[in-house]
DNA sequence: CAGTGAGCGAGCTTCCGCTTGACTT
């Protein structure tokens, strides 16, 4: 007998799939698209502007698999629902797969739900409704735009500049921000102040307080003469008096659970990772891990989201955990409102644990350290976010002498609340003895300390991440990609955390700039997003829009080709001559990356890979350096310089010490707990300091 | 567990935003 024609669902993520399948029961096939399908040919602009910007969509490279399964699904499919995510990115991509599918437009096959849950997902099919074209033609002049935007900037780049170098209305705008702050870190003028600080006793009891104002008043210190001014005034023999005690109780609220840019920002701050290494993890930690026999599971909600917003659920089962593992007092009474949780609209929930019975010390046997780093954090902030605030209590007394005034502060915690569970750096606590109005205090000693206001400090890539998010720049799924393209064009650089421009990320900004301010000023895409939005409210039309920014670009473009004038880009030179002509070599900058090259090119062709010296010689010939390669498949290794007159090579670094046991050399290795020193031939082992990944 | 070593300058580059694997560039 031949089975029952089972109903067809599309949704965008696999690991979707799997869950909402199980929703669904047998009746059901779920599958998913893995993102967009069709798009813009990559080869070409695509977009024909002399007729209404009409877009030219093809199937993107690399989907055909994917396309071939949706068709074939199809096929076998009673009916086919398009159930990719509640957004704009989205409402397209069901319009590309019914376009793919050959499916009815007027077909009432479009459902939505913004909540893994069962009774969400199954509620959502009790109403399909037809694809929201308006919403489609939203997406439609966004990507067109970017297409436009790119496709023309980048070209004039390769010309003016230099080949492979690209622009756009995203990139350029992170490119922009970290040029503008190393403008201002040049332009900054330190200022000088000065401290006094101060240790009083009372009652045996020392505490320390530091220079507040005269008579009452704040007072700044902005030379010795201004220290020695105030402390003229005091006199040595005399007593201070408490001036006034204030002591109050102050509450501190824990912060929301994860969305992509705060995840990247804490994961970066506390565990020192890179915005690409936290989205890789997470994602691990999203599609599942092999529990033993519980199976693999899904340990996080989806980590590309801007959401705040949590599943009733989830917050049920977190107070349920809190009640029986840390007691009523810190399970969270009312509901806490995170600004735009009750954006119903949005496609994802914030990140948080699929369980938070799952604690991190569960799964400690499971998980990889980064990927049990990561949880822990998610973990910890999601369960901190349904719980009470921490309390403390705080004192600010003035002492005071001949006018002369002296502040101390602090702050005692008298119930932890969520800092239970997610630490929030030490508020300043002080020891103070009981302090009321009229007692006297004795001066015990004083420092004064000269200081110098600071700079504004470099981007991270998280802070980055941040300030381009908080000017409605890119998407969670874009972040991490755009921190990565600036770099890979060689416009910023990593210095340790710090984010530094290069000489061709100047050149390139300020040409942007020069001729194409509106597209880096951060309003240009919040009037696009206005506009957008009234396209998906029916008000506009799309290519009405399209236009409206494109015709004023249009001119930019054709002044820009006209008057910029080719930049001469200098090598660098790298300090050592030609083997083979004797002239200068320099360094040029190549699809892989930089590498050493004649100064005579092309009349010389000599080159050289540039290799990075671990600072160790040679174990095997005694002659060579070890130096960091790259294998073919992109693993780190590390080799003799002398290649191939010596061919020693480990996949581990070799250290300059011996093993004390059998002379061999010793390498550098990392386990679960940090690097350690081991021989080789494994007698010999030893822990090592604990370094920066 | 074992495995691991290129050559890039000319020439096809580039956008943003969805989403995963493939084994190229």
């Amino acid at each position: 007998m031949p089975a029952k024609k089972k109903k067809l669902v599309i949704v965008e993520s696999p690991t979707k799939a799997k869950t909402i399948q199980r929703y669904l029961g047998r009746n059901y096939n779920v599958i998913a698209s893995k993102g967009h399908i069709r798009d813009l040919p990559k080869s070409q602009m695509g977009v024909d502007i002399e007729h209404d910007y009409q877009p030219k969509y093809i199937s993107i490279r690399g989907k055909g698999q994917t396309i071939k399964e949706l068709k074939s699904a199809a096929k076998k499919a009673q009916y086919v629902y398009l159930a990719s995510d509640p957004d704009r990115e989205g409402e397209a991509i069901a319009w590309h797969v019914a376009h793919a599918l050959k499916l009815d437009p007027q077909e009432k096959n479009r459902v939505t739900f913004n909540e893994i849950t069962k009774d969400a997902v199954k509620s959502s099919f009790k109403s399909p409704r037809t694809i929201d074209m308006d919403v489609v033609d939203a997406q439609q002049a966004r990507r067109i735009l970017d297409r436009l935007v790119g496709y023309s900037l980048s070209p004039i780049l390769w010309a003016k500049v230099k080949k492979g170098l690209s622009a756009g209305r995203v990139q350029s705008i992170a490119l922009k921000l970290v040029i503008d702050r190393e403008k201002e870190i040049n332009a900054f003028k330190p200022e000088e102040y000065w401290t006094i600080e101060a240790v009083f006793s009372k009652d045996g009891q020392e505490f320390k307080s530091s220079f507040y104002g005269i008579n009452g008043k704040k007072a700044k210190l902005n030379n010795i003469d201004d220290v020695k001014a105030a402390l003229a005034k005091l006199d040595k023999k005399q007593a201070f008096i408490v001036k006034s005690v204030v002591t109050r109780q102050r509450r501190r609220q824990p912060a929301a659970p994860f969305t992509t840019s705060t995840l990247q920002q804490e994961a970066n701050k506390r565990l020192g990772m890179r915005t690409r290494r936290t989205m890789s993890i997470a994602q691990q930690l999203y599609e599942g891990i092999s529990l033993g026999h519980h199976g693999t599971v899904g340990l996080i909600t989806y980590m590309r989201t801007d959401s705040k917003r949590v599943a009733n659920v989830a917050k049920q089962e977190a107070s349920k955990f809190l009640h029986e593992n840390y007691g009523a007092e810190y399970a969270a009474v009312k509901q806490r409102h995170f600004k735009n949780q009750e954006d119903a609209q949005d496609a994802h929930e914030a990140i948080r644990p699929t369980s938070v019975y799952r604690t991190p010390a569960s799964l400690k046997e499971y998980l990889s350290p980064q990927q049990l780093k990561l949880y822990r954090l998610i973990w910890s902030r999601f369960l901190a976010s349904e719980m009470t605030p921490a309390v403390y209590d705080t004192v600010r007394a003035d002492l005071e002498q001949n006018q002369v005034v002296f502040r101390t502060t602090g702050s005692k915690l008298k119930f932890p609340g969520f800092t239970k569970v997610y630490d929030v750096g030490q508020e300043q606590e002080a020891d103070l003895p009981a302090l009321a109005e009229g007692d006297q205090c004795n001066l015990v000693r004083s420092d004064n300390k000269q200081h110098f206001t600071q700079p504004p400090a470099r981007y991270t890539e998280a802070s980055l991440v941040h300030t381009l998010e908080a000017n409605g720049v890119g998407r969670p799924s874009t972040y991490a990609p755009t921190i990565d393209t600036i770099q890979r064009r060689y416009y910023v650089r990593l210095e340790g955390r710090s984010l530094v421009p290069t000489e061709l990320g100047e050149i390139v900004d300020s040409l942007v700039e020069k001729f194409f301010p509106d597209i880096v000023n951060v309003d240009f895409t919040a009037q696009l997003e206005n506009d957008l939005d009234s396209v998906e409210a029916g008000k506009k039309e799309w290519v009405k829009v399209v236009d409206q920014y494109y015709q004023p670009f249009s001119k930019e473009l054709a002044t820009a080709d006209k008057e910029i004038e080719k930049v001469q880009i200098k090598d660098e030179p790298a300090g050592f001559n030609c083997d083979i002509c004797g002239a200068p070599m320099v360094i040029k900058m190549g699809r892989y990356g930089k590498f050493y090259a004649c100064s005579r090119f092309p009349k010389c062709r000599n080159t050289k890979a540039i290799v990075k010296k671990v600072g160790v010689v040679c174990p095997k010939c005694g002659k060579g350096d070890v130096v960091e390669k790259k294998s073919r498949r992109g693993r780190k290794f590390y080799g003799c310089d002398r290649y191939p007159d010596c061919d020693f090579v480990s996949w581990d670094k070799p250290v300059a010490r011996k093993c004390p046991n059998c002379s061999h050399f010793l390498v550098e290795k990392r386990s679960k707990k940090g690097p350690y020193l081991l021989c080789p031939n494994g007698d010999y082992r030893e822990e090592a300091a604990e370094v920066d990944e």
